[in-house]
DNA sequence: CTGTTAGCGCGTTCAT
DNA sequence: ATGAACGCGCTAACAG
């Protein structure tokens, strides 16, 4: 058995000849490492530390990130795959560095990680000294040395979004796309696909929308984009924001069409009360639970990740949201 | 040890006072069993007879269960789960009958069914001599004495086509519904799902299309509803005989706005051409991951399930469908 | 009713 | 360079 285990990891100190005896019987009969037993005399467990935001921040956004790393506990618990939070204030660029050194030097096996502030997480995790495998997610980051990014192609899913507010209001000049600030990297990408659908020429006018300002900027967001357009049809929101606008829109005696991104509690709430239209949403339980399971095979099965994992682009209607919180 | 495990197990001889002080044990120290040892102790694996239709039938729709298989068998492969095919022909309602059969009767632990024709299903179900855990996928069959069904809200699906549809052509009187026959159980859901959405009396006019008969019906549907209604801006489709139609369709100078359900290779073809603009798909590979997820859960951890595993209902456009591939 | 024991497949010593 | 022996956590069989 110890020389069959030397072959099977490469430990050396085996002769050549039975080395390639060993190496035969593995392919005729197709061995494969038992896992279970593997781990049960390693008796090895893995606990990823699980950086994002609090999961009171974005409207309740991150508590459905809280749910996928349940999801996956029930999963892969019981094969030692475990998870430790340190969530952190997205509202404070140093408390994401906090969060990251914290996680890095409080001795689990690896990182999963929402870098929505990428500066700061990549200043962070470029001065940790161990290394230790990473998977990002919903915000991807390139010049990280992550294992894998799980999340949504963000250019793609604006571009979505181009296009299904056209499906409403044919006519271009008749939309109006709402770019938020603080703007990140994916948000950014949203907005590119939601323009670059249209034809050179005839895209949509693009408002900026500084959601810190509250509501009165929204108010104001609006005069505005009434006065640069002679009538508007249809309104893009690049992010969750799209709840608050479409509050202050609901007001009014007839309100445009009005599409967003991600499924919060506020912009669910107007999803509801029949105030937007539709959503499109990025299932952050989905994309946790899927990292869990990549980092699982990394772990376990020596698996070598995608470089990325894109997950669906869901597009989420008054019927259809609740079914989202189901897997 | 020995009585340990029989409270673990319920398998009684242990006095009520040591069952509770083990149980309270059980309680303080959070034990969770090491569910890679329990494998490795009873060497027990599962096989689960996977009973859909032959792959090349419905435009490759089944194509994607068959890769949600593979999927499972990555994640769970490693822990005894394993699966076996029995594919039918779905045109004849006999052949679901004999894959029933022989996959009960082949020596397996479960039964992963898609009933697409109910009333067979229920027949060769009823027949069984033996009871094997039945989860059930794509068609409800409420009757069946299944452990779960894992699918989608048919209703609600159709429903949201409703919405999306209408947010194109708000006026109800230049919608047409095409139903499509042969209909099974939740084709008819989405039909009735779909007209819920409007009024009473405003609903748009519902056309049935018997599909066996090939373009030439459709060539006739399309006249039918040209004849009966002034003018056509939007065309709902109740299965994958959208991308039919939208062939059809697309011949014309001017297309009114066309959805439909169901991602297969041929709706999908009409997606990528333009001759779609949105498809309701219920991505098959993920009810099956989920549906095996399910059946090692209850097997391996003795998990009760739920009645009902509803998946998301997806909206696909052009720029999105690629990433329903993905996962 | 309770405690003991063997063995599942593997990684890891430790002799040889 | 090779093989024997132990233990990981658990189940099942058996002795008491």
């Amino acid at each position: 058995m110890g020389t069959v285990d030397r072959v099977l990891h490469n430990r050396g100190r085996v002769s050549t000849e039975t080395w390639e005896r060993v190496q035969r019987i593995v392919r005729e009969t197709r061995y494969t490492p038992n896992l279970g037993a593997r781990r049960l005399s390693t008796s090895k467990t893995w606990t990823i530390a699980a950086v994002f935001p609090r999961s009171d921040q974005d409207g309740g956004f991150w508590k459905e990130a809280d749910r996928g790393l349940q999801r996956a506990a029930e999963d892969f618990g019981g094969f030692g795959l475990r998870s430790r939070s340190f969530s952190f204030d997205r509202t404070k660029s140093s408390d994401l560095g906090r969060a990251i050194r914290e996680a890095a030097s409080s001795g689990v096996d690896g990182i999963l990680l929402a870098p929505v502030i990428p500066e700061a997480a990549l200043e962070a995790l470029s001065k940790l000294k161990n290394e230790l495998p990473l998977v990002l997610f919903d915000t991807p980051l390139p010049e990280a040395q992550a294992l894998c990014f799980v999340g949504q192609d963000a250019f793609s899913a604006g571009r979505i979004g181009a296009r299904l507010l056209s499906f409403g209001v044919p006519d271009p000049s008749r939309i109006a796309c709402v770019a938020v600030k603080p703007s990140d990297y994916h948000i950014g990408q949203r907005v590119e696909g939601f323009t670059s659908f249209f034809a050179a020429g005839s895209a949509p006018g693009i408002f900026q929308l500084d959601i810190d300002l509250g509501d009165r900027s929204i108010e104001s967001l609006l005069r505005q984009i009434g006065n640069s357009l002679p009538a508007i049809d249809g309104i893009y929101v690049s992010n969750a924001a799209v709840g608050a606008v479409a509050q202050v829109l609901s007001q009014r005696r007839k309100r445009p069409l009005i599409i967003g991104h991600d499924l919060t509690a506020s912009s669910l709430e107007s999803l509801q009360s029949g105030s937007i239209d539709f959503l499109i949403a990025q299932h952050p339980a989905l994309q946790v639970r899927e990292a869990m399971r990549l980092f699982w095979r990394h772990f376990a099965d020596d698996f070598e990740l995608p470089k990325e994992q894109y997950v669906p682009i869901d597009v989420v209607g008054h019927e259809s949201w609740a079914y989202y919180r189901e897997i």
